[in-house]
DNA sequence: AAGCCCTGTGTAAACGTTTTCATTTTCGAT
DNA sequence: ATCGAAAATGAAAACGTTTACACAGGGCTT
């Protein structure tokens, strides 16, 4: 009663050759006889076979998994990463697995044991950090891995990333040559790299700007949006040292601080100047639409899939004459949330 | 020189034990002696064996896979669900393979072939359409599928949705109340099964209040910020026949809608009211924070992926007196873009 | 006419598991 | 001591592929 799933053999006999020539006949079709292959083709869709991938890939010892970790699947920053991982991915015949890590380095390294598994033939790391089981044997047998979005300090492997070093310090000069000279800076949570990296750009730029740093200026969020309205209350309360511009690590952020600057009935740009990062698609829209570092996400998942496939096709591994990271070109869009400063 | 991996034999040499003890030692542990699995587990330790997914599967006939069918992955609207399947499928031990579609009918039929091959056991539809494989035999064998978000019409397959009629028809009804009657409604494209639904709450509700419907007060968008921005100007170029409220059938044209109207010099809310739908964290940000319609997002997807592991469980093919597709409440959150009729 | 290569095909091994079945060991009860 | 049941183990089949190897036949070249 239960439809059997047509296997090799099935095809083999209604076609009335033997199992190795099925085979032949779907991957080597040159070296099958024209009639033959015919034979099989009819007796495949008689059957409606479909070749089971599982032993397949059993036999070839691969997956045609690419797995992905990313630290919060639910955070819409990744997505357009993802879609153009996926994008590269599908068109080099590999299927995506997403794990989403939450942060949690136990998850992590349950991933990561995919690659020893079998589960998985490669990986891209969206989260930061290298899983346990992999910071183990680094040194011998480079594993097909790619760091995408977050570099890893120190380690070796393949890396694409955005200058956010230079992204922050372009982003901050915006503000000094609109005359700006207290400039506060959001930044994201302590700890990540890319915060470390921005508020390196944000003081570099105003140190060679001649603009003594004041540690009260830097406010550390986590890039959401409540983070940024938390960081205008603390930034924006007291109308004596209030600056009167802020440089934001993320777009979420920045209009966070907008929200809270309303709240104190201060206009933007008039009275406050606020830049974001990321350009989400929200900042363009939003009222006012905002001045912000665009990342070109899209390409960055693109990039990230092309350096492993890249790995993945040459057997050699990697050329250890390391090339550094690939860096993606970012660009400061200006909009209507920045204006000279009102001093 | 490349480490060689342990397989299970290597494990059993090892322990000086045959390959039927040591997976019995993994997975039945209660009918293997105390001591020797002792000595199975040092010899795992000892040769870092892991076991090979891919010959598992193939002997067990399964895959741990379920695939996932979204339109656009980029689209972070699908990101909360999508967060909510994985954390109930990874639960339960099963991987959660993403499929983007694109909207484009000959990848869904890719995907779903999966299903045959064996390299999915399940499958979840947020693409509010069948597969062509999949729509071919329904009726005998009810295949291990669960649509989510748009219910597919005349399939009797198990669908979670949330209740577009009504979320429309109450959200409407919000606007009746504050005593608007000219009334716009910004839908989604045309085909688009949420779009047919949230016209019809739209129009039921302005038909329960007595007020005529005005087919030139429907404008079709596609969800995006864009399209709201043109659904406002179209809507609101002429003072004369301009409404006094806006219902929309997403945040994202709801904030076009009202940047648009901004454009024109519309007050929020004092000139015109405006209604989003699916109350996006951007949604209570913005200036005004909007009114809309919150849609649980994860927990649609925690009960899409609970009624798929339900199905999977137990071997009964479901209970094919139907129960009816399983509704999701919504909840109308008012904000500050709707306020009274200005006349 | 004998030898040879070339094309096309089949046989069987291999991939790394799980599980059935048979066999050995253990051990308590007679 | 002996028997028998229960407990523990091993040998081998099976899952559905791909591919190395062998082999058959046919058309060349000598």
């Amino acid at each position: 009663m239960t439809e059997k799933i047509a296997t090799i053999e099935d095809v083999a006999r209604q076609a009335g050759v033997s199992i190795a020539t099925v085979s032949r006949a779907l991957h080597k079709p040159n070296v099958v006889s024209e009639t033959t292959r015919e034979r099989v083709q009819t007796a495949i869709a008689a059957t409606g076979y479909t070749a089971n991938v599982m032993a397949r890939n059993l036999r070839l010892n691969r997956s045609g998994m690419i797995l992905l970790l990313v630290p919060d699947i639910g955070n819409p920053f990744f997505s357009a990463i993802l879609s153009g991982i996926e994008k590269g991915a599908s068109q080099a015949g590999y299927n995506v697995l997403i794990g989403d890590t939450q942060n949690d380095p136990e998850r992590e390294a349950t991933y990561a044991a995919y690659l020893r598994s079998n589960q998985a033939d490669a990986m891209i790391l969206l989260n930061g950090r290298l899983p346990a089981p992999l910071a183990k044997a680094p040194a011998n047998a480079t594993p097909p891995v790619v760091i995408a979005c977050e570099r890893i300090p120190g380690c070796a492997l393949p890396t694409v990333i955005i200058d956010n070093d230079e992204a922050s310090f372009v982003a901050t000069n915006h503000l000094i040559d609109l005359g700006h000279t207290r400039i506060a800076h959001v930044s994201g949570p302590t700890g990540n790299i890319l915060t470390t990296d921005r508020v390196t750009g944000y003081r570099r730029a105003l140190k060679s700007a001649g603009i003594t740093h004041e540690p009260g200026l830097i406010y550390r969020g986590d890039f959401s949006i409540d983070s940024g309205i938390a960081a205008g209350r603390a930034l924006l309360a007291d109308p004596k040292t209030r600056p009167t511009a802020v440089c934001c690590a993320s777009d979420g952020m920045a209009i966070g601080v907008i929200v809270a600057a309303k709240e104190v009935g201060l206009r933007i740009p008039h009275d406050l100047s606020v830049v974001g990062f990321d350009d989400i698609p929200h900042a363009a829209a939003y009222d006012p639409p905002i001045t912000t570092v665009r990342q070109p996400r899209r390409r960055l998942g693109e990039q990230a899939i092309a350096l492993l496939l890249d790995r993945l096709g040459s057997k050699t591994p990697p050329s250890h004459g390391e090339t550094g990271p690939v860096i993606i070109p970012t660009e400061l869009i200006v909009r209507q949330s920045t204006g000279p400063c009102p001093g």
